[in-house]
RNA sequence: GGGCUGGUAGCUUAGUCAGGCAGAGCGUCGGACUCUUAAUCCGACGGCCGUGGGUUCGAAUCCCUCCCAGCCCGCCA
């Protein structure tokens, strides 16, 4: 990317000010299940949005709306078998999964809203279940019940299919049962702003317009665009296929509603490498919580803001991820990305994560202080204390969970085979190492010799430093010689390099 | 079946709206640095811009055909 180059979220901020100054950035999540980074692309987008447009001087704001209102689809399988009985029931209604919150929405909800808020996310939260009950959406279902035949027409027109005779665009909650799948509206009231409805279950009964069930997908979104003054919304892409629930939801809001349709944002799926698109339900993603264990919160921002939204994400958290932490830390892409992606507790630091991940690997064992110490000398600024540990215990989480073998070390505790391979030439260079090493030329200055070393052995450096790292790790190359033989105890590299040049 | 989005260097991609010499980062290779390979700097290699046609003085860009990937047409970002 070069300087010329706009970024996406300028480009549609500039747009959307076209239309005019105040705006609202709208986004929304169904908490049915556990939310994953591909989830996060939603607010993720919305939120760049947000910032762009402040930076351009709009009177903006940027509201999530959870969908805590909708029914419970399926028995997802990471829900236990009685969970059946709450199938069909609105999500803020079911009991939570752990216990410890208020409702099935909440256990998914109050950790998502955590974590953008340590993304620097800080939109205002509506919960649709309250929305309803505050009677939000009274106007909106009154003028729906009304204009029920326009509204079947439009979406038969748009999605191209014909509706039940009896659908309607409400879904009460059944009295008797609780689930809102299975009811049919058979009058409504609009003077005592009521609904009649009959119930799969056999029961009949009546509810009210203020939380006694809810709009239909299809119309429940544009009806809450005017309630909010929503006029920029991002969605998946499966929103926005032709006949789909934007395509009716635009009609709907003109034609029924009378209100200008948000400027749509399409986004593509994030896809896990080689794996295909993540799905809480199938167990393939990664929540949010197991991606800030391996990267600062800026970097996942990064990850989402750095990429055209229409473009799908392949997302690598192997070696990959390297590159993308190293390339955000040295703003080696996009600035304006970069500066999209920073939060209130950025700490930027100096250390790549490459280095990290070895210096974790060398050093651990012996402590935090000593971590610090080997970054000193590698000539790293060390002054911020808490922006360290954090990328060290990202570091260490990443080799942990999804580094490759290639990038992963360890001193071996007996000679390793490989040394077989080792030249004359090699051994002699080790024996000269272990003999400066006793003594008591330190590894700092083992670094500095390692030259002098090569040529007394009749080698280029090249083949010293492999001599080193097999006779250690049983691999041909390493971290940093010099102070890696600095950090190892003194004695055993002494023992193990004579033994290694034998 | 109908539709949406994407397909540009080994990888990640910018440029496509408004046609004007195809750019960047990573990786690779080579070189420099008398503190190195996972450090830094410099340089090079690398592209029938998915395919085939059309429009045009000129097409990655516009139009049509087909192929590939993912998705939607039942409320799974």
């Amino acid at each position: 990317m070069n300087e010329e180059t706009k970024h996406w979220a300028d480009v549609i901020a500039e747009n959307v000010l076209a239309r005019g100054k105040k705006h609202t950035v709208a986004s929304g999540i169904t908490p049915s299940g556990a939310i994953h980074i591909g989830n996060m692309r939603e607010v993720v987008t919305a939120d760049a949005v947000y910032r762009a447009l402040r930076d351009k001087g709009a009177d903006v704001r940027l509201i999530y709306i959870a969908d805590t209102f909708d029914p419970l689809r399926k028995v997802y399988p990471f829900l236990p078998k009685v969970y059946e009985n709450h199938v069909g029931k609105p999500l803020s209604e079911i009991p939570c999964p752990c216990g410890s919150h208020k409702s099935y929405a909440e256990h998914f909800l109050v950790p998502f809203i955590e974590a953008l808020h340590s993304l620097g996310i800080k939109p205002d939260v509506y919960r649709a279940d309250e929305l309803y009950r505050q009677g939000r959406y009274v106007e909106a279902i009154k003028i729906a019940l009304i204009k029920r035949d326009a509204i079947a027409r439009i979406i038969s027109e748009v999605a191209g299919r014909e509706l039940e005779p009896d659908w309607n665009p409400f879904n009460p909650i059944c009295n008797e049962c609780g689930r809102l799948s299975t009811t049919k509206v058979t009058g409504f009231d609009i003077e005592k702003e009521t609904i009649d409805y009959a119930c799969a279950c056999g029961s009949q009964g009546t509810v009210s317009m203020r939380g006694g069930g809810k709009l239909t997908w299809r119309v429940d979104w544009p009806a809450r665009w005017p309630i909010f003054g929503t006029t920029v919304e991002p969605f998946g892409k499966d929103h926005a296929t032709a006949g789909g629930s934007y395509d009716t939801g635009k009609r709907i809001s003109k034609e029924i509603y009378d209100y200008d349709p948000p400027y749509p944002i399409v986004y593509e799926w994030i896809m896990l490498k080689g794996r295909g698109a993540m799905h809480s339900s199938t167990g393939l993603a990664i929540s949010i919580s197991e991606m800030l264990e391996i990267v600062p919160p800026e970097v996942l921002r990064y990850l989402i803001i750095r990429q055209k939204p229409e473009k799908h994400i392949e997302f690598d958290p192997g070696l990959a991820l390297l590159n993308l932490v190293d390339e955000y830390d040295r703003v080696e892409g996009d600035r304006r990305a970069y500066q999209l992606s920073q939060t209130e507790a950025s700490r930027p630091t100096d250390i790549p994560f490459r280095h990290m991940v070895t210096t974790v690997q060398i050093a651990d064992e012996k402590g935090f202080d000593y971590l610090l110490t080997v970054l000193r000398r590698s000539g790293y600024e060390i002054s911020d204390i808490e922006a360290i540990r954090q990328r060290a215990d990202n570091a260490r989480n990443w080799l942990l969970r999804y580094a490759p073998p290639s990038v992963k070390f360890r001193v071996q505790e007996t000679l390793p085979p490989q040394v077989k391979s080792l030249t004359k030439e090699q051994k002699h260079a080790l024996a000269i190492i272990a003999d400066e090493l006793e003594q008591g030329m330190t590894g700092q200055e083992i670094h500095e010799n390692i030259y002098k070393v090569a040529q007394e052995a009749g080698l280029d450096g090249k083949k010293v430093f492999e001599a080193v790292y097999l006779a250690l790790l049983g691999l041909k190359s390493g971290p940093r010689a010099g102070h890696f033989l600095a950090s190892l105890d003194r004695d055993f590299v002494v023992r193990r390099f004579k033994e290694a040049s034998e």
